[in-house]
DNA sequence: TTTATATATTGTAATATTGCGATTAAATAA
DNA sequence: TTATTTAATCGCAATATTACAATATATAAA
């Protein structure tokens, strides 16, 4: 089908899930990672960085946009680019916490 | 395309972009909660605990297993699934690094 | 107003993902 | 041997993702 049915997960699952999809594009890390560094800049900028064409880079933005994890000022004909620290913090710390639920666990099972 | 290039990106861009994506699916989420929350069990109890078809909860602890984040042992016709703890611990770590990388941000930048 | 610049949107082709029925494979039980 | 049980694999249909050329939009400059 290509969809996932997500009315038979809890909705914890669809948004770690939805977390998990935002970060499965190579192109998206490299962006959240140059935001992180320069702190804010250009979509030009991102453009040169990334190494994709403009509306690639353009349509990576949208979907990272759409999950809160940016935000994008328009400046005269530019749009600048930055995260969006208060929805990053709330993701991470959500999905630190599935990753550290197996804290308890030192041994294998099998 | 449907592809992502890859061979732009760096390596450690990529391996992000993998732990992303086997996360990206609420199957797979549930299916590493329950492997936490029991320790280890039979595929058929995930099957009736997921609640998709065999074939496909299947294939999603294939993906898991080629990622190595569980591991699957034979035992008679059932096979036990239970989460590869030392590789799941390296995953974390690197991605836990990744999440953390702003830590010094603290106020919007646009 | 016209032109240039920067970004978003649209449309499309190629590929990937999801889900499952049908089948296969492998081990055990009768 | 012949079921039976359990899980993996195959094949397919439906949908999603990725990438980009072409175009639209919006602001600024000439």
């Amino acid at each position: 089908m290509g969809l996932a049915k997500t009315e038979i997960f809890t909705e914890d699952q669809n948004e770690l899930a939805l977390i998990g999809k935002v970060f499965a594009h190579p192109a998206r890390i490299a962006i959240l990672q140059h935001l992180f560094k320069v702190k804010a800049c250009v979509c030009g900028d991102l453009v040169d960085e990334i190494g994709l064409a403009q509306p690639t880079v353009s349509q990576h933005l949208k979907e990272l946009r759409n999950m809160g994890l940016i935000k994008g000022d328009v400046e005269g004909t530019s749009v600048c680019y930055c995260v969006n620290v208060a929805n990053w913090n709330e993701m991470k710390e959500k999905f630190k916490a599935f990753l550290d639920q197996g804290i308890e666990l030192d041994q294998e099972c099998c």
